[in-house]
This record gives structure tokens, sequence and C-alpha cells, in this order.
DNA sequence: CCGTTCTTTCTGTAAGTTATGAAATGTGCA
DNA sequence: TGCACATTTCATAACTTACAGAAAGAACGG
């Protein structure tokens, strides 16, 4: 498969901002291209258009299996597994965001409650209210996004509004 | 200087949470053990109490001086200088949020933009209509997070609190 | 069943990154 | 100005991660 230039910017693109984000380039780029070209395509095809080997590509969809990005479909005709990711832009991001959330905050707030609860064991006074703030930030900012990947682009959209002349209106700004 | 038990937990925890996020394990240390300390340290004393080269130190603290998470302090008869962060988590988090996205966020816009106007040009219908579906994603998200980083946590819990009824009440679920 | 095709797993190596210690530079005091 | 202390820079070593290619495993068709 060929690639027009539109398409390579925005796969080597991904793939950067991928690595950035903790997230394997190849990966994203992977992941990339399956968006970007729109219809399921066979792992030996993505390997020959991203000059990655074949193994490679094998793992990286199992990655993104692992994140529910990619499914697998298969075509008439073709005993080959073919590959392919949704088109609704919001419903990944938040696939990933929860999915990221479940793997790295929830243990955050474990470690967190865990030191509290040891701090005040040991009479760690400052430590105790430092972990405290800590916990609490994270409590804060959990909460909210249990309600953000509730909302659809739209319900975010007016929220975001709403919220801003809520905020203005009740003098919560500080 | 000697850490406690608690104390060496939420710092490795830390060191382990910024490698995930793409940021290097010393300088999440470092700040973490600035943050659980809660006072102006020296970076030599850094050094000894995570046992990590001097030199690591300065260029993490360098680092996170460049995130503006850490400033410099002096104390009276003492030459060195010594680092602090801030108590408040909302806001440090808020810094590194405005930066990554300034860093990380602002130029996918931009390539997004770039991207489109080529597909449009060279006429390329699929990859036009995908590359603007994940635009229009990227700028509601960045209205919202514009909105959303002028918040305090109090007024994030109220707006988050409210928008969902709001969202229940204008059926914008969908 | 046997051969073919496709996929995954495994392993050595290359690439990339991070950390170290030595050297160089900077800073303030006598 | 010279000395002592403090900090940064830099080359290299240590480590980590990513990748390719080989080999094994699975699925299918004849």
């Amino acid at each position: 498969m060929k690639l027009t230039a539109t398409e390579t910017k925005f796969i080597l693109h991904w793939g950067e901002m991928g690595t950035r984000w903790g997230i394997n380039r190849t990966v994203a780029q992977v992941h990339a291209l399956l968006y970007i070209t729109g219809r399921p395509v066979p792992a030996d095809e993505i390997a020959e258009t991203l000059s990655v080997a074949r193994s490679n590509v094998s793992t990286s969809l199992r990655e993104l299996q692992g994140w529910g990005l990619v499914k697998v479909a298969h075509l008439l005709g073709d005993r080959r597994d073919h590959f392919e990711t949704f088109h609704d832009v919001w419903a990944m991001f938040k696939l990933v965001a929860v999915e990221r959330k479940r793997r790295e905050v929830d243990p955050t707030l474990v470690m967190l409650r865990e030191a509290l609860a040891q701090a005040e064991k040991d009479g760690e006074k400052a430590s105790k209210e430092r972990l405290g703030h800590m916990l609490e930030f994270f409590e804060t900012l959990t909460e909210a996004f249990e309600e953000f990947v509730k909302m659809s682009p739209g319900a975010l959209r007016k929220v975001v509004k709403y919220g801003g002349k809520l905020q203005k209106l009740l003098g919560v700004g500080t």
C-alpha cells in the first residue's frame, strides 16, 4: 500500500506523539495507519507500508487489541486476519483514558492511602498533611474524570460553557 | 537525610509513575522528595538521599525549573542553592498540563490543519474526512481544557456536579 | 494428514536513553 | 587576586527498550 504525503505526515506525527506519552512508536504508527486508512488491513500490508518487521506489527496489533482500539475482521476469500480501528475518535480516547486511569491512577490512589495510614501510625505529621493534600487532589480529579468519560463531545461543550458561567456566578474561582 | 518508610514509598512510586508518562525517573523522584520534604533542600543532600550522582540531580533540578515546578531558595549562612517545590498540588498539576499541551497538543493541531489542507488540495476525500474528525476532537478537548485550567478544585467539583445534571436535563448524552 | 499459509513467540542485537564521574566553569569570600 | 566551595557540562558507561529475523505454532485446504 502506497501512502500519500498527507497520510505519511499524520502517521509519523502520531508515532512521535505516542513516544512522548509512553506509547511505543510502532504501536502508535500502526494505529494511525488503521485510522487514516479506515478499512481492515492485513498485517503484512501494514508491515510493508510502515517498513517494519512483520513480527513487530504482530506485537503492536496485540497491544492495540489489549487497549480495545483494534479489532479483527475477516474478508471472504482471504484467510488472513485483517485489522481495523474505529472512526469515533472520542470513543477511542475514552478507551485509552479509562485504561490508563485503571493502570496508573488507581494504584497511585492505593499507594497514597497506604502511605497516609502509615504516616498516621508513625506519627509523621508533616508527611501526613502533604500526602493528604495529594490524595485529595487525586480524588477530586478522579471524580471529575468519571463524569467526563460519561459525556459526549456535545455534552462536554455544554458543560464547559455553562460551567464557566456557573463558576463566575458562584464566585468559586479561588 | 534519612527517609522514613512512608517517604521512600511515595518517592519510588512517583518515580515509576513518571516513567510511564514520559518523565525521567530521577526527575520525578527529585520532585517527590522536595514535595514530601516541604522545605528547601540543597542539591547534594538530594543526591545523597536518593543515591544518585550529584550531576544527575543538577540536571533534574534544571528540568524541573524548566517546568516551573521548582524554585531556588537561599538560607542565611549557607552558600549552597536550596530547592523547593510548591505545596499546592492543583497548581503544580496545572503547570505541567499547560506546558504539555503547549509542547504536544498545539503542534498536533497545527499538523492536523496542515494535513487537512493538503488532503483538500489533493482531493483525498476519505483522508480529509477522518482528519477532520480528529481535528474537531482535538479542538473540543482543547476548549474544555482551557476552561478546566481556570478552575479551582472547588469550582471543578461544582461544575462536574451540575454538569452531570445539566447533561441529563438537556438529554445531550448521545 | 500433509503441505501451505499465516501468525505468534523467542532471542540476539541495534538503537536509544539515562546516569555517572571527571573536568570545566562559575561564585563568593578573604 | 587567589582560594575554596558549588554547580554545570560532557564523554562514556550502564541500562533499557525496540526491532528484526529465525523458529515454532496454529489454521486451513487439498
